[in-house]
DNA sequence: CTGAAAGCGCTAACAA
DNA sequence: TTGTTAGCGCTTTCAG
């Protein structure tokens, strides 16, 4: 390894010269500053990471903590943490990864500490120990949370409420009535907001609710969406349209009406949300609601770098908008 | 920040005696051990990573590298890098995700090594400059590398030659002669594997090859499954079998059959490659052939923690097999 | 413009 | 059993 001593050595100057030079420090004459680089160039010098963090406290690493179910398949966590991960790294930042699916009272905050990193982004909570996470984000670190469950203070999520309700709209316009609502899970923050999305406009516009009001699902999975539906199904009849609270769980309300003979969209108007890539290569392709993953993970990005640059520790919740997409599973009621 | 020295202070000791005590050396007495490790807690310290990297040589982190389409949101990558993390975790250590999508001439090896990263695992290759991976490869670090492109050192990866035959096996077994083959790259090791696997099958079998001889797909994609499935139509007329190099091209041919009127698989048997949840969820459920994601990420880290543990750097590679998951989409031939 | 020296927090000989 | 000391590689005053 190739420290600033032999870089130094062999050019005849102290150390501290080197690394004023390598780190272009105005008090070092141009014509060294070249000698010096050119050295340290041939001798393929890379500065030590750790040794520069302990001196200069940052590691210039953000911590990632995530308990979502699936872990890193989860789409949507990992399209967003993809594209976090891109603008951190042209701004010289890389990412740490610091899940647990395992040892129980794993404490982030301890963690983070340890590994010097200079913040952390926090993706859905999942299962884990809220006092782990609130650790974290009563810590005057810089932390992101990208899941609304708490008070909601530097956190960032899609406008669940009003892409439920934009989902209802378009089948109303489209002359729907009778629409149906398969639901998520009832015990989060997204959940509440997607169910309280389609109440509203229910209520609104004077309609007859139709959905589960008794049991919450928990993960948003395509045999969810196929329960679910089965039930309104039997309890309720045929609906004119389902809005469904995840992609997955459209896929599953449309493969169960469709075994029950159903025609999608003719007899059924269906409309996801999440716009996975499944909404492409689904048959018929899936009307949804996208959530705008890129942008989430630019935000997050974005008031990362704020927070690092300040010690502005209290920003309010980013909400950031969502956008219907239509395509094959919705049309005009007959 | 508490310190060695914060605790060493209220604990009247020197430094080296409470790092010995926290790290449970044995030349300290187990009084004092309790003493200081109670101080310790209280304080609530927690050991600076950088610090004992620097002085240890080792960050208890893996870095990974890669640049595969899609990056996180690739499915075959998520899988396979979770489950290596979740058994580094296990193992104490750290991911670094030390990727590249902008920056030109990234230096890979530099990267790592000015991180400390103890290891690395490189997660296909796709377009890098093939230098920046030799550099690693080649270094004395601990490089273990899931895609076969290279020599093969140090490598892990599906038998895909056996796994497509094992797909024209089932659908020879169910009595279809016409099989054709929806290709994926013919440029990368894998694609070449997966097409010799059907040519060498079907030239066994006295059969005659259908497939696009001359021009090789890229991604593996929806789209190319879809234009290639139209292009082997016209060319060869309909096939009583399909078998593809993916699911998604298995789904973009599926696409392509049943918009131009025929029944999956009562007129056509399709099998997917690799086991994709969309398999589960398409209509018809897909025959496919697994990847063991799992096993392929628990060897990974096996190999790794092996090659942390030794300085044995020239492990030949390890195939891992595939399996025939049969579902909806195939059936006899009529 | 350059160098000497101190120190970041920790570990590991070597003494005591 | 404990303490002293040196040093990991780097940055940063402060002198020169």
């Amino acid at each position: 390894m190739i420290t600033l001593e032999k870089i130094a050595d062999q050019a005849n100057v102290s150390v501290s010269t080197v690394s004023k030079a390598l780190s272009g420090h105005k008090a070092i004459s141009q014509k060294t500053k070249d000698r010096i680089r050119q050295i340290a160039d041939e001798l393929g010098y890379t500065p030590n990471a750790n040794a520069q963090s302990l001196v200069n406290k940052r590691a210039n690493t953000i911590g990632v903590v995530y308990e979502v179910e699936f872990g890193l398949r989860n789409l949507f966590f990992s399209a967003v943490l993809e594209e976090f991960r891109r603008n951190a790294q042209l701004n010289g930042y890389d990412i740490l990864l610091l899940s647990n699916n395992n040892e129980k009272n794993i404490d982030y905050f301890r963690h983070c500490q340890s590994k010097n990193v200079d913040g952390v982004l926090i993706v859905s909570i999942g299962s884990a120990p809220i006092e782990a996470i609130n650790k974290l984000t009563q810590s005057s670190m810089a932390v992101i949370t990208l899941d609304p469950l708490h008070s909601g203070l530097n956190t960032i999520y899609s406008d669940s409420y009003a892409g439920i309700q934009k989902s209802c709209q378009h089948l109303y316009d489209l002359g729907h009535r009778k629409i149906a609502y398969v639901n998520g899970s009832y015990t989060n923050l997204i959940g509440q907001q997607r169910l309280n999305g389609y109440l509203d406009f229910i209520k609104a516009h004077k309609l007859k609710p139709i959905y589960n009001a008794k049991q919450s699902n928990e993960s948003y999975t395509f045999s969810e969406g196929y329960q679910t539906m089965k039930y309104l199904l039997t309890e309720f009849g045929l609906p004119d349209a389902v809005v469904c609270a995840s992609d997955l769980m459209a896929m599953g309300t449309i493969t169960l009406l469709q075994k029950r003979g159903y025609k999608i969209p003719d007899d059924v108007s269906v409309v996801g949300f999440d716009n996975l890539s499944v909404c492409e290569i689904a048959t018929p392709r899936l009307t949804t609601i996208a959530q705008d993953y890129e942008g989430i993970g630019k935000k997050a990005w974005d008031l990362m770098i704020h927070m690092l640059n300040t010690d502005d520790r209290k920003k309010e919740p980013i909400i950031v908008d969502t956008q219907l997409v239509v395509r094959e599973s919705t049309t005009t009621r007959k």
